[in-house]
RNA sequence: GGGCGGUUAGCUCAGCGGUAGAGCACUACGUUGACAUCGUAGUGGCCACUGGUUCGAUCCCAGUACCGCCCA
């Protein structure tokens, strides 16, 4: 049989792939040989999702344990599943629903919509799943899981249990008091129209503007306004009827409710508890309001007064809680102005007598949005704001050549007079970056927004999710994830669960006509403890990630009580970014002791963010990101995921370029190579490990043997680089350079046989090793090479050690290693032919050399390219070689340059000279021999020794030269 | 502002107490029983800077500079 010249990765991996999926071979406990269970929880993928990079990282990495650990008898489980995605998916819904120019949601109401959702994800929804299976993840698909399986309304195959327990722990964690609902200011996305968590917001520095505006002071009232330096020297003054404002939303002007300032700033202490004039609104209503101390303002920043705005900022809500100032509402779901609620006529007058001290009471109703604003869109509104401010002459003004306005500033003209007058000063509004926050779904600027939702009261639930991983009881992994972990949970914030969409699992809260709340798992259960009541049921659903929070135990089969959960929880390692320690895991270690009183994994192995050749972020509008499934169309899946895991050094960002995965394509291609020789000379697989005679035989399977320790030693630390890089070292710089080489000329004499056995076995070697890290090739190889009982995803990891290595063939095939690079190095470096055979003459050597030489001659002839070795002396026209324990010297003819060999060797001394040199004088430093390790001064000898030996040889072939 | 990283060959990265490694790129040679998706031999590094600990520091500690990321 002869193989082809290379792996046809597009053709055989699909082969296998299918022969994997026949045989049931990633099925939960197959292969398992023992008790221990190895469980991985999948990070579930949104349900919209498609494979990216990253997922290509990620599922690399659990597939490389999964793999091993199956191979090593596990009772092994990966569980896959989905994510619903709530926002993201009603998004993917609802735009092809426009494209096709049907109605929409509202038209067709919740439950037709719901239903063209499951429609979709039946149809769509496994796309991401079929693109894992290409990357080669051998999770258990049968067990296939999805966050909204058995909702009202799931279809047939969707049946299964995880909304039963998403609800219950609602329902557990409502009637612990754990869940409340509440108002209060929420990050709002006008987009979607629904309140979402902290965590979904991004906050982004983009160009803004800084507006600065003149409250004037209540009655005409004036103060002297000084300014001082640290020494008290006043620096500036002047009478003033109002106080300077600076801010970058002009619109919220609407619904302030006071100015703070910070009680030590001396500049406003004459005006504390004086009433302003908000500069905006119906002349005839103007709204005054107090000037209060706080200790959010920063003296240093802007004018030193803000603008308190409780209902549309968190610092603002802060102060306006503290304080006593009411929240005055002033947009709709929509983002624009509001036109609900009372009058502004109306409205102004309560909100002046709340200024005046008046308790008010709920000001929900209360609208002080000025008629000509009702209804305009945010941005809109600000525009007009600043237009009346301007034009009422209320902007604070500067010169034009002010700094601070940015780019737009321009020194006066020469025409102009060359000095500006007080009729060119223009309106200060500075140009500077500002931090927005933005959807990370709708990309729309969020707005802060006073609503009721619902909220875990995460502070009663976060102390074991703290003390799991105090104590050890979970580690992670790098340890610096720990800090984050620990940073984010003590000063964790209450977690807005609700979120006004259709798509997820509905609250299951019903309330009767007087605002009674009825939680339970069923509207029944509900209804029977309200006898005679009218219920409603809150429209809301909850936020995705409280029910991906339960996916250790949800996917179980939670809360029955399963032979699954029972065998396979906790898990053993979670895999994950370190983009979701928040979202993701910090929730699931809170979830799960919560509800079942156990840590969800032993470990959290969090990798990097793999970033592009250059270590940019990748991004669609930078338009440098890398499709894994393009990589492995060209290149195939082992390629990329060699690639990933040769870059996945713990704590590091692995950065991608698509150089790399050729590289280790071409890996994959040497190893199909060296096979194909095998396979040419009769070198099978699946033989028992040979126990041969032959040096170069007993040698390889001592470097096989190590190769195995250290690839556990790495898989055992999650130090995947390690494994990767020394697996390839391994397969290629000592199989296929060394080994394969070797055996050439062993094929042709009486340890023919021997070695058959050895190279064969050694490949297969090769091949388990590698697998969990280049699955189809090497499960390719495996079926080419032998007659296997069983496929290599089921093969047996091997076990051997430290007895496989034979010192005595270790020192011998180093050495000879070692004389056959000298040999090359000193005939490429003084010009010889490549393909010119040279006489080798032994002009020195000792019995350990003499015994290497004897034993692997004709693999020195092979390699070095020279006759068969002959004692004798340097004569003209040779050049010198030297070995530990042994000086050569190869004839190069009559043409030999003097000089150049004088130069070659006299470098050469050289360096070894003054590598000697250095270990001389750490030896004769006497705190050296008192103070370092006796094995260090040992192999600090041995070196100095060898190089002594080795200078030695040179000097003694340098003075050859001379005297010839 | 708070926290966490990084700075090693031209490029991308390993290493992390005993004077440096890989891949890519580059130079020269080469179709020698698998592999040109290859082989052989080379070139290339005051391991950011300044102090300290140590017999010994790229590695540990402190500070400086620059570059990232996360959270306000």
């Amino acid at each position: 049989m002869s193989m082809d010249k290379s792996f046809d990765a597009a053709t055989a991996e699909a082969r296998i792939a299918a022969e994997w999926d026949r045989t049931d071979a990633f099925k939960a406990g197959a292969n398992a040989s023992r008790d221990e269970t190895f469980t991985v929880m999948i990070p579930p993928p949104n349900v919209t999702g498609s494979l990216h990079i990253g997922h290509a990282l990620n599922n690399t990495l659990q597939d490389i344990l999964v793999r091993w650990h199956r191979m090593r008898g596990f009772d092994t489980l990966w569980q896959p599943g989905q994510d619903h995605a709530g926002i993201a998916t009603q998004m993917v819904v609802e735009r092809q629903m426009a494209e096709r120019q049907e109605p929409n949601r509202r038209d067709i109401g919740r439950d037709a919509f719901v239903e063209k959702i499951w429609a979709w994800k039946q149809e769509s929804g496994d796309t991401i799943i079929n693109q894992l299976k290409r990357l080669g993840a051998s999770c258990d698909w049968s067990r296939n899981a999805f966050t909204m399986s058995g909702a009202p309304g799931a279809p047939a195959g969707e049946e299964g249990n995880f909304h039963d327990a998403v609800i219950r722990v609602f329902v557990d964690l409502y009637n612990k008091g754990i869940i409340y609902r509440g108002k209060r200011l929420v990050n709002w996305d006008p987009h979607f129209e629904t309140a979402i968590s902290d965590l979904e917001v991004e906050n982004r520095e983009t160009p803004g503007q800084m507006w600065h505006f003149k409250y004037p002071l209540a009655g005409g009232a004036t103060y002297t306004y000084t300014e001082t330096d640290e020494d008290g020297t006043v620096l500036f003054e002047e009478e003033r009827d109002y106080i300077a404002i600076a801010t970058t939303r002009p619109e919220t002007m609407l619904g302030d409710g006071a100015v703070a300032v910070h009680p030590s700033d001396k500049r406003y202490a004459p005006i504390v508890g004086q009433l302003c004039e908000i500069p905006v609104g119906p002349k005839e209503h103007r709204r005054l309001i107090p000037i209060i101390t706080d200790e959010y303002p920063d003296p240093d920043f802007g004018s030193g007064a803000v603008k308190i705005t409780g209902a549309h900022d968190f610092n603002d809500y802060g102060v306006a809680v503290r304080n006593g100032i009411p929240l005055y509402a002033l947009m709709d779901s929509k983002g624009a102005m509001r036109s609900d609620g009372q009058s502004y006529a109306d409205s102004a007058d309560i909100a002046s007598r709340a200024a005046g001290g008046e308790d008010v009471g709920d000001v929900s109703t209360v609208n002080l949005v000025p008629d000509e604003l009702r209804g305009l869109d945010r941005f809109e509104a600000r525009k007009r704001v600043v237009d009346q401010i301007t034009t009422d002459g209320l902007a604070v003004m500067t010169q034009p050549s002010d700094p601070r306005l940015g780019k737009a500033a321009r020194p006066p003209e020469p025409e102009d007079g060359g000095e500006a007058r007080m009729d060119d000063l223009v309106p200060l509004v500075e140009a500077k970056p500002i931090m927005q926050p933005f959807g990370d779904r709708s990309g729309v600027v969020i707005e802060p927004m006073l609503t009721d939702q619902w909220f875990v009261d995460t502070q009663k639930i976060v102390g074991p999710a703290l003390d799991a991983v105090r104590d050890g009881r979970t580690q992670i992994l790098p340890e610096q994830h720990k800090k984050v972990y620990f940073n984010w949970l003590e000063n964790i914030e209450p977690w807005t669960i609700s979120r006004q969409l259709w798509w997820g699992h509905q609250i299951p809260v019903w309330c009767d006509d007087d605002g009674n709340q009825y939680c339970a798992p069923t509207e029944a259960e509900a209804q029977a403890q309200a006898p005679g009541k009218t219920l409603t049921r809150d429209p809301d659903v909850l936020d995705t990630w409280f029910s991906s929070g339960l996916w250790p135990i949800g996917t179980l089969g939670w809360p029955e009580d399963t032979a699954e959960l029972r065998k396979y929880f906790p898990t053993s390692t979670l895999i994950t970014g370190f983009d979701i320690i928040f979202f993701w895991v910090a929730r699931m270690m809170m979830m799960q002791l919560e509800v079942v009183g156990d840590v969800p994994f032993r470990t959290v192995y969090v990798h990097g963010l793999v970033r592009d050749e250059k270590g940019a972020k990748m991004s669609k509008s930078k338009g440098n990101v890398i499709d894994p499934l393009t990589l492995i169309d060209e290149y195939g899946a082992d390629a990329l995921r060699f690639t990933l895991t040769s870059m996945a050094a713990m704590g590091r960002d692995p950065k991608l370029g698509p150089k790399h995965v050729e590289a280790n394509r071409n890996f994959v291609t040497k190893i199909w190579n060296a096979t194909r020789f095998a396979e040419m000379n009769g070198a099978r697989g699946g033989g028992a490990r040979p126990e041969p005679s032959h040096t170069v035989n007993r040698w390889i399977i001592g470097e096989v043997a190590r190769i195995r320790m250290a690839t556990d030693e790495a898989l055992d630390t999650y130090r995947f680089n390690d494994a990767a890089t020394g697996l390839y070292a391994f397969v290629w710089g000592k199989v296929c350079d060394w080994y394969v080489e070797f055996a050439k000329p062993l094929f042709d004499g009486e340890h023919a046989n021997e070695t058959r056995a050895t190279m064969g076995w050694v490949l297969d070697q090769c091949f388990t090793l590698l697998h969990p890290i280049m699955p189809f090739v090497t499960e390719e190889l495996w079926a080419l090479t032998g007659e296997r009982p069983k496929m290599l995803v089921h093969g047996d990891w091997p076990t051997y050690g430290e007895n496989l290595i034979d010192a005595d063939a270790d020192r011998q095939m180093n050495w000879v290693i070692g004389l056959i690079e000298s040999i090359r190095s000193a005939r490429a470096q003084m010009g010889v032919p490549a393909g010119a055979k040279l006489d080798l003459i032994v002009t020195e050597a000792d019995e350990a050399a003499r015994a290497a030489l004897t034993a692997n001659a004709p693999l020195v002839e092979r390699l070095a390219r020279t006759n068969t070795p002959q004692d004798g002396t340097a004569g003209r026209g040779t050049i010198a070689v030297a070995a530990p324990g042994a000086s050569f010297a190869l004839p190069i003819g009559d043409v030999i340059d003097a000089g150049a060999e004088t130069q070659r060797l006299t470098k050469s001394a050289g360096k070894t000279e003054k590598d000697a040199e250095g270990l001389r004088k750490r030896l004769a430093n006497p705190k050296f021999a008192e103070n370092a390790e006796p094995e260090v001064i040992e192999e600090t000898r041995d070196k100095l020794a060898a190089l002594d030996d080795d200078l030695a040889r040179i000097r003694a072939a340098l003075k050859q030269l001379e005297t010839l």
